[in-house]
DNA sequence: TCTGGGGTCCTAGGACCC
DNA sequence: TCTGGGGTCCTAGGACCC
């Protein structure tokens, strides 16, 4: 018997849900984002499988999909509440497969832990529990730790199963761009081109120390180690803890003036607070985004504040903020976050970093 | 073509202390 | 008067993920 890490992940979540409930829309493009008005601006949560084939995906604003999307393509507005309870009930019917501890990471994803001889025997009773359940497809990732299984669901997809582990890592990713690896981005794949390291394979065999003096002590490891497809692989079930609540809104029209910059962090915060109180937690740093028409400018002050369960003291905290920002220049988005105090009993509670938790 | 909203964690650099 | 290292805390901002 041996311990393995066990990624599940739904396929087209959102647009699945939709269709789910609207049976009609099935095999047509479908667009979920924003309020479903595709002349506003906002940005796509999911395209179905059948939008894509169109060029159509997640993050592309939805005046532009709006322009590639055929004729009978359907925009649909995003429905939080019908995600977290379709979500709730997936959750629900891995933690019922036996053997297996569940450890949620999204709405649409969790890793499983489970110790077996038969990993895809587990995979496919996975598959099986979800859909009996939901009516929902999902794809398998299998690995010998998260970083592994994570990226073998994407081999996966659509409804499939697939195993990575040290045995096919190379074969399987080391010819491919190190922007394929989780928790590299954009940014990091360009500083690590700017040292000759294009794949996988490639920063495996890079120099650490080049890697470090790059990245830092921690990040440096981390990538090097991402390159050989290194990662825990401890699954924890605990429920997650939010650590900060934020509200953040772009402007369908960019905000002009002090007074109406001002109105909007005093709503902002307002609300970043009720959610913090909701959870009877106090709140001990306030921070305010801005982003400045049109688009270049993305400035983010932190402010620390005793901690405090008023409302006034958030609210006089993110204009305090706001004081600091440039009352000359259209503001596009605003976002007011609150970091709240850790629960009691629970300021002890170290969790792996994200990118080292993958 | 024009770019959401909700989060998490890491790093650099300055202030301050010994 | 001008100067050392090492540590910790805080602020500001960057990057990434779903």
């Amino acid at each position: 018997m041996a311990d393995w890490v066990l990624h599940v992940g739904m396929d087209q979540f959102i647009a699945a849900v939709e269709v789910l409930r609207r049976p009609e829309l099935a095999r047509r493009p479908l667009i979920v984002g924003g309020r479903g008005d595709p002349t506003e601006r906002a940005v796509v949560s999911t395209a179905s499988y059948e939008a894509r084939a169109f060029g159509i995906g997640s993050g592309m604003p939805l005046r532009i999909a709006a322009r590639k999307a055929p004729d009978d393509a359907v925009f649909l507005p995003v429905d939080h509440p019908a995600y977290e309870s379709a979500s709730a009930e997936v959750m629900a019917a891995l933690r019922a497969v036996p053997g297996v501890v569940v450890e949620v990471i999204g709405w649409d994803e969790c890793f499983l832990g489970v110790t077996t001889d038969d990993p895809e025997e587990v995979a496919r009773a996975a598959q099986t529990a979800v859909l009996e359940a939901t009516g929902l497809h999902c794809s398998v990732g299998i690995g010998d730790n998260r970083v592994r299984a994570k990226i073998a669901t994407e081999f996966g997809k659509p409804r499939g199963i697939f195993r990575l582990t040290a045995h096919n890592w190379f074969e399987t990713m080391g010819a491919r761009p190190t922007r394929d690896l989780w928790g590299v981005g954009p940014k990091v794949q360009k500083r690590l081109a700017a040292h000759g390291i294009h794949t996988v394979r490639e920063l495996a065999d890079a120099d650490e120390a080049v890697l470090v003096d790059e990245f830092g002590p921690r990040m440096g490891v981390w990538y090097h180690g991402l390159g050989s497809g290194l990662g825990p692989s401890a699954v924890d079930p605990t429920p997650w803890v939010a650590r900060s609540h934020s509200r953040e809104t772009t402007y369908q029209q960019n905000l002009t003036a002090v007074e109406q910059v001002r109105d909007a962090v005093t709503e902002l915060a307002a609300h970043a607070f009720d959610d913090c109180a909701a959870e009877g937690r106090a709140v001990v740093r306030v921070h305010l985004k801005v982003r400045y028409a049109p688009f270049e400018t993305r400035t983010l002050g932190h402010k620390l504040v005793a901690p405090t369960t008023r409302r006034d003291d958030v609210i006089a905290a993110a204009l305090a903020l706001a004081a600091t920002m440039d009352p000359q220049r259209e503001v596009r988005l605003l976002g007011v976050r609150a970091e709240m105090t850790m629960p009691e009993g629970e300021g002890s509670t170290e969790r792996t970093p994200v990118r080292g938790r993958i």
